[in-house]
RNA sequence: GCCCCCAUCGUCCAGAGGCCUAGGACGCCGCCCUUUCAAGGCGGAAACGGGGAUUCGAAUUCCCCUGGGGGCACCA
């Protein structure tokens, strides 16, 4: 099996696309073939080097490896579009000449107005073949002459194609409704059509998985690789990622680039397990298991037809299940960077030994790695914000001051400073003041971590450390 | 307008004629645990779009309708 992925770096690399890379790895990984990427870089226009780059960064960053293609090389030449124009040009001509193409002369406006007339008339909107009986050597004297023309395909008429998709099962379209379209544009440049079914053939790629937005051009593609005198590859055409709304996601659904989870705290494990899920399953009611077990179970036949809608709260979630499985030591290095990113400075070493202390309780916690800036903030500042809500719901209260005071003397004569120790000081406090734990101890997690929520008191407590613990209910204590 | 694809809880998936009183996951609600917030445990509400047909029997097969999606460029 060789499958491959071939984006056009027009854009960011959005989630769409990166299901779409993420099937065909699998596919590939599975069967034990090869993978490779092409680069769809025919529009100069729209395309450049910022969105090719995000594009390699967003598959590495979600360790969707290849074996041939763009960065990494391989047998066939380049795997960019933009240097194999020669290549499709050639084509072009070749399938000109031996006569399954031909020459159009007909203008944008010329073809615009027919196809709005036939739509009138209920009709196909499809090129109406008007150049197809011209002959072929005058044909190519008008263009020696300097006159304008395109190359179309011949599509056999009548006629029909029909494939068996493997997610889609058969699939027939009657040649009414496909067009003789254009494989080179008049200025010389290969159409997407031309361009990618050649690279398919020319890199002996056996598996097509994409979107199922490509699968009314497949008729188009197998017709071309066909006139090539090549076998056509099986395809696999996938349902498309539907927004919230039930509507093609897109730019309006927020954000749809790939990247901006990577920026927002996700694991890329628990987003391609996500993914994954997204029109496929593990065969069981498992949700969350891991790359080797998806590559082992994945079946492209095992695909659903209809469109997905990509949940984020799931995701999420299933983010949060990845950061607990994470080892004490990689969760560190990974949120340790957002904390430093967070104070605006690096943390020095006693202080990262505190950040590993209190690590796993915020680890716990979190559904996304950007959230342990907020959670470990306290430790690491001079001043604490106080939250005003919880300001005001909780230390104006009447038990809160006595609390404090009360905690201050015990907490100052504590003979260590450690969390069983600091514990039992407090739960004896609580049964002096006969006070519940609700409102004995969150004034003093308000009056430590300047919010109600934090990581568990006691630990919190050891973490900051003494001094800065005592610092804190004084200076509160004061200022009610 | 024309062509194609699709159709089970709000969402993602199980279900390939009787095992379905339709199962799991997210989310939601309740209870438990609990120093907050999470996590965890237990429980709950929640779906086969409609109509025909085949069959002893249909979520599962066929047809129609409806609904949703995609495509119809000298864009990819």
């Amino acid at each position: 099996m060789r499958a491959r992925f071939a984006p056009s770096p027009t854009g960011f690399l959005h989630v769409g696309s990166a299901r779409t890379a993420l099937f065909n790895w699998l596919a590939v990984r599975h069967a034990g073939g090869e993978f490779v990427l092409r680069s769809d870089d025919t529009d100069a226009e729209r395309g450049s080097d910022e969105y090719y780059q995000d594009v390699i960064d967003g598959l590495r960053w979600l360790g969707l490896d290849w074996d041939e293609g763009v960065e990494v090389g391989g047998p066939h030449g380049s795997y960019r579009q933009s240097e194999r124009l020669a290549r499709y040009q050639d084509v072009a001509e070749a399938l000109r000449r031996a006569g399954a193409a031909y020459l159009c002369f007909c203008t944008t406006p010329e073809l615009e107005e027919r196809r709005r007339q036939a739509q009138a008339e209920g009709k196909p909107p499809g090129y109406d073949g008007r150049c197809r009986p011209l002959d072929a050597a005058e044909s190519q004297a008008r263009r020696e002459a300097g006159e304008q023309a395109v190359v179309r395909l011949a599509v056999p008429r009548p006629g029909e194609t029909v494939f068996e998709d493997i997610v889609r099962g058969e699939v027939r379209f009657d040649h009414d409704h496909v067009e003789d379209f254009v494989l080179l544009r008049s200025n010389g440049s290969p159409t997407y059509h031309l361009a990618s079914t050649v690279d398919d053939v020319d890199f002996e790629v056996s598996h097509v998985v994409r979107g199922e937005d490509l699968l009314s051009s497949t008729p188009k593609h197998i017709l071309i690789t066909v006139a090539m005198g090549a076998e056509p590859p099986s395809y696999a055409h996938l349902s498309l990622l539907m927004g919230p709304d039930g509507k093609k996601l897109s730019k309006r659904h927020g954000d749809t680039a790939l990247h901006s989870y990577r920026r927002g705290g996700y694991l890329p494990d628990a987003f391609v397990n996500y993914v994954a899920l997204l029109g496929w399953n593990f065969g069981d009611d498992e949700t969350v298991f891991a790359r080797s077990e998806m590559v082992e179970r994945f079946d492209l036949g095992d695909i659903q037809k209809n469109p997905a809608v990509f949940d984020n709260e799931k995701l999420t979630w299933m983010n949060g299940v990845y950061i607990r499985q994470l080892e004490l030591d990689d969760f560190v290095d990974r949120t340790r960077p957002l904390v430093e990113a967070d104070l605006a400075r690096p943390l020095d070493e006693a202080e990262q030994a505190t950040y590993r202390g209190i690590a796993p309780f915020i680890q716990e916690r979190m559904k996304v790695l950007t959230e342990a800036p907020e959670q470990a903030r306290f430790l690491f500042v001079d001043v604490v914000e106080y939250d005003a809500g919880a300001w005001e719901k909780i230390l104006t209260k009447p038990d809160a001051r006595s609390a404090l005071e009360s905690a201050l003397a015990r907490l100052a004569s504590l003979d260590e400073w450690q969390t069983d120790a600091i514990e039992r000081s407090l739960r004896s406090m609580l049964e002096e003041l006969e006070l519940n734990a609700r409102k004995g101890l969150q004034p003093l997690r308000v009056a430590i971590t300047g919010s109600s929520i934090s990581p568990p008191l006691f630990e919190s407590m050891e973490s900051l450390g003494r001094a800065r613990t005592l610092a804190r209910l004084e200076d509160v204590v004061k200022r009610l």
